[in-house]
DNA sequence: ACCGAGTACGAAAGCGCTTCCGAAAGCGCT
DNA sequence: AGCGCTTTCGGAAGCGCTTTCGTACTCGGT
């Protein structure tokens, strides 16, 4: 078994061919101005030593990396961590290799790691989580990205519309007026909505879908409580106590993303408060343990693993004219954690 | 605002800092042989303009890699995405990128990836995850890594014993234990395990910790009814229904993760058996989610963050003469899934 | 004032690869 | 036979960095 890796050069594989050193670097990368017989042969003996490429020296000289950065908030978010999945499952695919930073929902962070992605020459870039409704916040980013595309490299999104880069976009409105249409139909009137920080365009793309379908119902969004606390578990706990306190004839609380919507069940518990009995809960993303939850959760179901593949997928084909978009659909998962208004 | 990235070398950091190449490389990494004065004037410049090394160049001329390659079982299995999260924090504060590929619990597939990863001369590579019982199945795997670590490169591994490489090791057996303490001290006699597939070690290592507790107490481990299925949700799930036709008389069931032990409960509750009325159960790792499901899961609390960065944190130190090896500690975690065994 | 040791820095040689450029060879024409 | 054209290949110039080696300079000791 000839061992692969260091000490193994192509000027080896060169030598033992029989040919120069340019021949076999057009020889191995299909280049053409190489005789099918001598590129034939050249791959052949590269194969018999086990040459790998080195990537660095390869890079160096200018040849595109073949790693794709992947910027999540938070890979330990399961909404990221299923994502992150898919990205990983075809890169796997198509050996490519796979660098995950996080942005801690920090865009100055964010800024950070997206500066050193380029640095680092990856060809490929994919931006997965919520943009900021700040375009301010956004515009050095923006600009940073757009001199990434225009040097050459790759980027898709995931769920930010504001980048004009080929996006997968989540069905963030529909699916929000879908969770109201449910309540609505369910006869919940008193409705409040445990929101993310409202910088967040998911966010606030959800709570537009909610407003549409109150509207569509003649009920008034304005006066529907929203209460924006962090995007996270204990964000929905504390956005819970607040409602208890504050508007205590609340029928249905409305968290905008899965993992408030379990801080939310979690406060609820210790008050010993009956959901759906006394109070219903919807989540949105449909992550993996949304059915397990006690209640289980009503949500809205976002194809996560395949939202990763997707944008890959848009990142690996050539770039398009104008930005491509993948809306991806979304479906209201009914569970036991939604009921009738109370009596 | 000075744009990084593509265009800006370390030579003109130099020329604008005035000093040669040589001594902005020598000022920028921190080998001696420059004065602080000057060495200080270099980092000052390079961070106004904003430089940031090109990694391939640097790896070329022999630096080492700054890229971490990390396998895992699969990103989207919370145990493994809150260890990645830890690696992933701890790589950003070192500013090291994080390389992440599946193995997908397939010892071929995982050795793939580590050839991958070693091809792309990435300069650490941390593997997490079970190893498997049968010395044949990693014999190859564990040549490999021989061969990476003679090369140069460093090695940590997250549970896996049987590699002679620096590794954090979960507390399997002493947490089996403890969760077989428990159990029995809540009276319960009749004990079923539902065990992944038999072929990985951390699988055997939690068994020998209950049939420990079992033996201390006087009981036979060999009594008890252990099934082998896969080692997620849907196993434990399988495992259930298994059980309830087949050990009518169990009064507790040990899963032994916290995914199996979500379909455990899953299956219970379609069955509509009580929790812990009249079965308790237990699962092990403490993911986030396990305080709330219904019922809240009583559990072994594994730092699964801490482990990710105590892993990196032992591939960054110089290798040592043996193989260094963390034990991580446990905690049980009582919550609502058990009690006293039924009357 | 001179010497050896030490310190601070610059010049230049690669690291392994891709690619530009030019040479050589083969071809159909006139 | 001579011309231009294409095809196939080798020579060599980098890519941006680290590191070895050499040079100039300083300093305490004689």
């Amino acid at each position: 078994m000839p061992k692969p890796g260091p000490g193994l050069r192509l000027i080896d594989v060169a030598q033992r061919a029989g040919v120069s050193l340019a021949t076999a670097s057009r020889a191995l990368s299909g280049r053409d101005g190489v005789s099918e017989e001598v590129a034939d042969r050249v791959r052949q003996v590269s194969l018999e030593m086990g040459y790998v490429a080195n990537p660095y020296a390869r890079t160096l000289a200018g040849g595109a990396s073949s790693t794709v950065g992947l910027v999540v908030h938070q890979v330990d978010d399961p909404y990221f961590s299923e994502i992150a999945g898919g990205v990983i499952q075809l890169a796997g695919e198509q050996s490519l290799l796979v660098q995950i930073c996080h942005s801690g929902r920090d865009p100055s962070q964010e800024l950070r790691q997206l500066r050193n992605l380029i640095a680092q020459r990856v060809g490929i870039i994919i931006v997965a989580g919520s943009g900021y409704s700040d375009p301010r916040v956004e515009s050095e980013t923006r600009s940073v990205l757009e001199g990434y595309e225009r040097a050459g490299g790759r980027l898709a999104v995931i769920g930010r519309h504001s980048l004009a880069a080929d996006a997968v976009l989540p069905d963030n409105e529909a699916g929000g007026r879908a969770l109201g249409e449910h309540l609505i139909g369910l006869g919940h009137r008193n409705i409040a909505i445990v929101a993310g920080t409202a910088e967040l365009t998911t966010v606030t793309d959800r709570m537009a879908g909610v407003a549409a379908a109150m509207r569509a119902h003649g009920l008034d969004p304005a006066a529907m409580p929203v209460l924006h606390t962090d995007f996270i578990r204990e964000g929905g706990r504390v956005a819970t106590e607040r409602i208890l306190r504050e508007h205590p004839g609340t029928t249905a609380i409305i968290a905008l993303n899965d993992a408030m919507a379990m801080g939310v069940l979690s406060a609820l518990r210790e008050h010993r408060i009956s959901v759906p009995g006394r109070m219903s809960v919807v989540g949105f993303d449909d992550v993996s343990v949304a059915a397990d939850l006690a209640p289980s959760l009503t949500t809205i179901r976002l194809p996560m693993t395949d939202m990763g593949r997707m944008a890959l997928d848009l990142a690996l084909k050539p770039p398009a004219a104008r930005p491509r978009r993948r809306r991806t659909g979304h479906q209201l998962v009914v569970r036991d954690s939604t009921g009738p208004v109370p009596a």
